[in-house]
Parts: structure tokens; sequence; C-alpha cells
DNA sequence: GGTCCATGTTACAATTCGTAAGGATTGCGC
DNA sequence: GCGCAATCCTTACGAATTGTAACATGGACC
């Protein structure tokens, strides 16, 4: 019987500092990541069984990390969040969030609602897991792709991968190494040309122009946007 | 599929009338109910699925109630309190409440709370030996599987084993070495293509178009994934 | 213009998966 | 014990996917 495994994902390394020591005193197991991208590579090996998530992060719409989360993983998700409005908490919790605390908060507060997580069985509930953009709607759990029109194309893992990246950051640049980082998870060196390939065969069945790609855009030298109004539902 | 009813503890007559039509407008059913007594002479009759509950009742100590609830009833429970201190809400969920919501509070916060909880299984069910989905009604005791139309196809035990680890985790994805552990209990050498041909199997009987499979599908290196919604009884 | 380098695309090979056929094992009735 | 049937694993080969390599394109800079 191990203790039970928190991920904690904040940019502040002082709140992350603040959680992992209480929790760990707590009788908990943690893991802390700064960056989205580092803490979905680690999802691929460890299982944790809440996580912690701070909205505010640097690289990616927290919201839709959250959205994926619940969707995906097992565990129970608990958004730690300075946007106290009420609206704030009630997207949050209606995107699959478990519980939603309010920064500044009091570690032992955290604890406690924590605890109340682990005491209830797992497995979330069956929900759609779609997004729309421009005419199009992503069915991730089918892995197929509804144009307005009717018409379905699907794709395949490591075209959804990328889809989804794109979909959960619209209109915000992702680099080729945060991309890379995110999909192949094996940590940096060998020169990939892989990711290329995906994004060409992703843009052909999204039946994109290649000389004027409107919703996938390449910033030479910087890396790729997606351009498009997404909505998750 | 009747709405799930919320039990209202709460001894001010206006919160219970707030309470009970935010709630009837969301779609719930509601009970309320001013003292503890009368809320547990009713609990014998009626099951709520979620319970919020006031501390400050006149005719009993809240807490314990809250502990006896957490205890004995399979509902969630949610306090709903004035008393604002961080150890006020440590205690309470200490106790066993799943949720704390400080009043004055919002109602739309209320209901995505609730939903929130209502959204976890209240029972984890493998006593259960029957599963409804898509037009199927899987029978676990009988090793059969019947049709909406009253065809009736018999499956093995190996199938029956890959089929109740799909319907226990639907619209999740379970990778390969996931289901090896659950179901073939030898730890980990010899790759085995018998999990192929299981499922292969189980989907002929499901009826499914091997071009296009509806229910399980396939993620190219990383698992299968059922879609399908399914109810226990 | 020309050159360099990042990116797009295509063709091919490696890996992974589906399924049919055969054989091993188990259980049952005689 | 023997025959038979059911179940299930293994083997073999075809199909789908994905990464890699090679080549083509196009921007940046001079």
């Amino acid at each position: 019987m191990t203790a039970p495994l928190v991920a904690i994902l904040d940019d502040e390394p002082q709140i992350r500092a603040l959680l992992s020591d209480t929790l760990t005193e707590a009788g908990f197991r943690t893991a802390t990541y700064g960056r989205a991208t580092e803490f979905e590579a680690a999802l691929a090996r460890a299982t944790p069984d809440v996580c912690l998530v701070d909205l505010g992060l640097p690289d990616r719409d927290g919201l839709a990390l959250v959205h994926r989360l619940a969707l995906e993983s097992g565990a129970a998700i608990i958004i730690i969040s300075g946007r106290a409005q009420v609206q704030d908490r009630v997207t949050g919790l209606e995107l699959g969030a478990d519980d939603y605390i309010i920064k500044p908060f009091d570690p032992a507060e955290v604890v406690a609602r924590i605890r109340a997580r682990l005491r209830q069985p797992k497995t979330p509930g069956p929900s759609h897991d779609t997004a729309r953009f421009n005419g199009w709607t992503a069915h991730f759990d089918r892995y197929a792709l509804v144009a307005d029109d009717g018409t379905e194309v699907s794709f395949s893992h490591a075209e959804g991968e990328v889809l989804r990246l794109f979909l959960e950051a619209p209109k915000r640049l992702i680099s080729r190494q945060q991309m890379q980082e995110s999909l192949g998870g094996a940590a940096g060196e060998s020169f990939d040309r892989a990711m290329d390939v995906r994004i060409s065969r992703l843009r052909t069945k999204l039946g994109e122009d290649p000389k004027n790609p409107r919703l996938i855009k390449t910033i030479y030298g910087a890396g790729y946007i997606f351009l498009g109004d997404v909505s998750w539902g």
C-alpha cells in the first residue's frame, strides 16, 4: 500500500515548494511540475491519484488541460487558482475539476480536500470529448473530424496528439521544442522530422491549402500557431 | 433515467427556498428539511444522491450528523455553513463531507459543485452482473449477450474478462499493458497476441464492422478504447 | 539573382495490429 | 480410457500506422 501520489502543476516555485512540503508531511508522495508540457510528458509514466493544477500557466490553456485530464486520467483534479470569480469556479468545475481552491490557500485545507477526494472511488463518468473550430468538430473519443456539411475524416492517434495540442492552446505560438516534449515524450536529442510529417498529414486532412494555410500556420524559425476559434464541449 | 435527488437541510426557510428553486431549475429533484429529526426520518424512505447540510442546526450537532451520514449513506455530502474558519472546513471535510461551501454562497457555484459530486460513481458496483450498452445487454452470470431484438450470443470466460474490463471503464483508453495485467496475470515477458485474438472474437460477436468498429476502437501504439454508453444493473 | 537553412512532401521500411488456421488443453459423457 | 466438443493459445501472413530518409519548396539574407 504505497502512499497516494499527488501531482502539483504550478509555475511559481514557491507555491510548488509549499505544497510539496505540506503534502509530504501529510503522508503523500508528490511530484512537481512547472510547465504543462513537462507535466504531460510525465503523465505517460506515472499516473497520479490527484492533480493540483494552477490555471495561470504560461504555455497552455489551463482549462483545456483540466478538461483533458478529466476525460483521460482517472485522477481527481483540484484547481488552485487566483481567479476568484464565481464564473471562474463554475466553469472550472463544469469542465471536469473535482474541486476548486482559491489562492491564497491554507495548506491544511488543501490536505483536507485532497483526502476528501481520495475517499471516493475513481473512474470519472464518461463524457464527450469534442471541440468545435471553424467548420469542424473534432471527436477525440472516436478519432474523427466531422465537417459542418457532414463529411467525416478519421485521424490517427499521432495526428490526434498534434491536433489536441493545437486546440488546447489556440492562437498561441507553439515552439517546435515544446511540441517535441509533449509528443515524443523522449526528451530531446534526436533531431526529428517526424513532427513535420504529422503536421503535414493533419493539414491535408483538414483540407488546408498548402500555399495558404488558414488554420495551422508556420512561423518560420519559431514554431507553429493554430488560428481558429475553439470551443470545447 | 430520473433526475438526481438533492436533500436540503437548513433551518432558514429563505435559504431552503433559494436552494430548492435554483436546483429545480437546474434539473434536480429536491427535498427540503428544516430540522435534523425530520431529515433523518425521511432518509429511511428516500435515498438522496446528494445532501446539502447546514451546520447551524437547532436540534442536533451538525458535524455529528455529517459523520453519521458519511458512514451510513451512500450520498455525497456537501456542507453549507456560515462558519468560515479554516479549522471548521478542515474538520468538516475530515469527518466525511465531500465539499464545504461558505455562506453567503452563489447558487451557480452550488450547482456546479453538486454536479462535480454526481460525476463520480456512487458505488463501485462489481456486485452487479448485467450491463446495458448500445443495444446489447451483457449477462455475466449466464455468459451471454442479448441484443435488443432478442438474439442471444454466448461468450466464453476469456471474452467475458475483456468485455467486463471495457464495460467498467467506458470511453477511457486502456493500454495494452494494463489489459495484460488485468487479464493474463502472467508477469511481463512473453508478449502475447492472445489478447488480440480475444478482442477480435469479441468484436465479431458484437457484430462490429472490421473496417470501422464503433464500439471497440484500436488506438495504434497506445491501446484500446470502448465507446458506448454503459449502465450497470 | 544566389546561397543557406528551415520546412513541406513523398516514398519506403519498421513496427504494430487483425484475423484465419492449426494445435494444445480442459471438461464431459460413455 | 477414449472420443468429442469447447476453449484458448500460438503461428503466420496481410493490413494499417508511423517514423525515417530523400527530395522538393520556399523564406531569409547577402
